[in-house]
RNA sequence: GGCAGGGUAGCUCAGUCGGUUAGAGCGUGGGACUCAUAACCCCAAGGUCGAGGGUUCGAAUCCCUCCCCUGCCA
């Protein structure tokens, strides 16, 4: 078996900087790459984990237009509150960056210049509406008017709210313009580029033929569908707009690349970023160029809505590329909900992650949000499911396992790990069904079944919880010290593997817990935020140190005599009634 | 409308290749314990597996039709 550090690539979706970053999205797309990226990085792997704001979209020139500020000001607003976030929850991007920076634009431009010059690019004409008062063309969400299917009033530029019919704006009824109100729109001919997707459609039909079985159900049978139809075709990847990278061609000044196309070039832009700011601007391509053979894999973890972006899209402009690593898995999730519907802003609704940081522990959120991670299901979230799953799991199950035995060994046994005496059955059978956690644990982290993964742990720790009960430690310790000195060090050698396994979820209490058990090393390594200068601008980074880690995926031995320090309970318990006040108003 | 995923206990979910009595946690009821944050441990009740039909000795599982939720696409 080969033990060779796999390197390991994990990109994470882009998040529009329009807005704050709620629960949902967490669940969705943020965390759970953080709970893999350190299971990666305790097995020994290399790993890179990247994403950054997608500073581009519709959405947010769309929220500078309603202000009267520019797109950058938007940006500088919410950019900032990511990394508070990412920061706070403990999310370690070895780079969150964003895409209004120089690099980024070279490599997209690069990207469309390989894409151009290979002949996946060609130009074609498109209708689209016109606004002659101000002289400009009108992206869809630019448009509104009434709906072509069901008549609504409110029908937006490229799909209906109403009957969630999708069409071109150039079918609107009635259309008028966003920008002016205008009712006096044209349609004319504008020149576009376009990706030719249906040239990578056979490869891409063989690529998902093969070694995809560790796909969630849904990604791979909706990838290998959309596939076999065999009706990829040219999609533009420009509009007539003034925000966004420039067009590599002479002649195209009043036109940009639009979204879809620059954004998922994100995950290389910000490899190559991460490797110049790293000293080592060739860094990126060890996780790149290397194929699956050489160990190296590529995962891309991301909501629903954007599976076919990264199961087909990104591939086929990757393949098109040539000589990039494609996706090795694409664990998609489903949503987040709050009681049935989405988290939207109109229907006030939203739990914004940087708020409830500010009341609950990072951890809290960690371990409620992958016990319901949405990985094959929308999800509905709960305050009293919240609490429930607090007080009845963090804190009543493993919390308090890891507190009763701590004060009990700190209490009784002079603030020392107990020296063992010789194991009876029932400690060996502990101990060995405790560290084959690090198999079955490991498992289930390895194929991103994070949600199974925190199951299984506690249903380990229940198994220790049993065997204090079992062997009643504190009834032995009356009249055998050294009986009882044997189980309490069987328990906390369990304790100690069990931080070990935990710490990917939970790695601000299991720091904690390492230090309660005596170690005076740091798990994980250290995140840092710092101020990229370039010729577009100035914009910071969130960046991850893991040079001091020691943290390591294995039964590490727990001494006899090691010195213990003054234990306290891990997790705070909640009052189920007053979160559910203070957060919604209602009562219970 | 087409494609994909989901529908299993009051709640949240697991259920392998079709195989005996459909499982777990929470919640509920009962018991036990006192090291621990009223936590932990044991026992019990609780299910027409979305609906209907079919294949089979046998279906939550395979096939057909329909209903509901979600996403993508036209």
């Amino acid at each position: 078996m080969s033990h060779s550090p796999r390197k390991v690539l994990i990109g994470v979706a882009w998040p529009y900087a329009n807005g704050l970053q709620h629960i949902g999205h967490i669940a969705g797309a943020y965390l759970p790459p953080d709970v893999f990226a350190r299971f990666q990085r305790m097995k020994g792997n290399d790993v890179l984990m990247v994403s950054g704001s997608d500073t581009h979209g519709t959405p947010v020139t769309i929220k500078a237009d309603e202000e009267g500020v520019t797109p950058a000001d938007v940006i500088d607003r919410y950019h900032p509150t990511f990394i508070e976030s990412y920061r706070k929850l403990g999310l370690t991007f070895d780079l969150f960056t964003h895409t209004d920076t120089e690099n980024h634009w070279k490599v997209t431009q690069d990207f469309f210049a390989c894409h151009r010059e290979k002949g996946y690019i060609y130009t074609d004409t498109q209708q689209q509406m016109f606004d002659p008062q101000v002289q400009r063309f009108l992206p869809d969400r630019y448009v509104e008017g009434e709906c072509p299917k069901c008549g609504s009033a409110e029908a937006r530029g490229d799909q209906c709210d109403s009957c969630g019919a999708i069409y071109d704006a150039t079918e609107l009824k009635n259309p008028r313009s966003k920008i002016s109100g205008s009712t006096d729109l044209e349609v004319r001919e504008t020149e576009h580029f376009f990706l030719d997707l249906g040239k990578v459609n056979e490869p891409l039909l063989e690529w998902v033929g093969t070694g995809k079985d560790h796909w969630r159900t849904n990604v791979r049978n909706f990838t290998k569908a959309q596939l076999a139809e065999r009706k990829l075709r040219g999609r533009p990847i420009t509009r007539d707009i003034s925000w966004g990278v420039e067009i590599p061609e002479p002649g195209y000044e009043s036109k940009r690349i639009y979204v879809w196309y620059d954004a998922v070039i994100g995950y290389l832009s910000a490899s190559k970023e991460w490797a110049s700011l790293s000293g080592d601007p060739d860094a990126w391509k060890t996780w790149w160029t290397e194929g699956e053979s050489d160990g190296s894999r590529s995962y891309y973890f991301i909501g629903k809505d954007n599976i076919p972006f990264h199961t087909i899209i990104w591939p086929g402009m990757l393949w098109a590329y040539g000589g990039l690593n494609l996706p090795y898995d694409v664990p998609g999730n489903e949503y987040l909900n709050m009681k049935g519907r989405k988290f939207s802003k109109s229907r006030g609704n939203i739990i914004g992650i940087l708020d409830v940081l500010e009341r609950y522990q990072p951890d809290a959120w960690r371990y409620a949000l992958t016990a319901a991670a949405p990985e094959g299901n929308d999800v509905d979230f709960a305050w009293e499911d919240f609490v429930d799953r607090v007080n009845g799991e963090l804190v009543a199950n493993w919390g308090n396992l890891a507190n009763r035995v701590l004060s009990f060994a700190f209490k009784r046994f002079d603030g020392k790990v107990p020296v063992p005496g010789e194991l009876q059955e029932v400690d060996a059978t502990l101990l060995a069904e405790t560290k084959a956690g690090f198999e079955s644990v490991g498992a289930l982290l390895e194929a991103v079944k994070l949600r199974a993964a925190a199951g299984e742990l506690l249903r380990i720790s229940s198994l220790v919880n049993n065997y204090i009960t079992q062997t009643a430690p504190f009834t032995v310790i009356k009249t055998d010290t050294a009986r009882a000195g044997t189980i309490v060090w069987t328990a906390l050698q369990c304790i100690e593997w069990l931080k070990t396994m935990w710490s990917p979820v939970l790695p601000h209490s299991c720091q904690l817990l390492h230090e309660y058990l005596g170690h005076d090393t740091a798990l994980f390594g250290r995140q840092y935020t710092e101020t990229v200068r370039d010729v577009r601008g100035e914009h910071l980074v969130l960046r991850y140190d893991h040079s001091e880690a020691a943290g390591v995926w294995g039964p590490a031995h727990l001494s006899g005599g090691q010195t213990l320090r003054q234990p306290a309970p891990l997790f705070t318990m909640l009052d189920a009634k007053e979160v559910v006040a203070r957060e919604t108003g209602e009562e219970t």
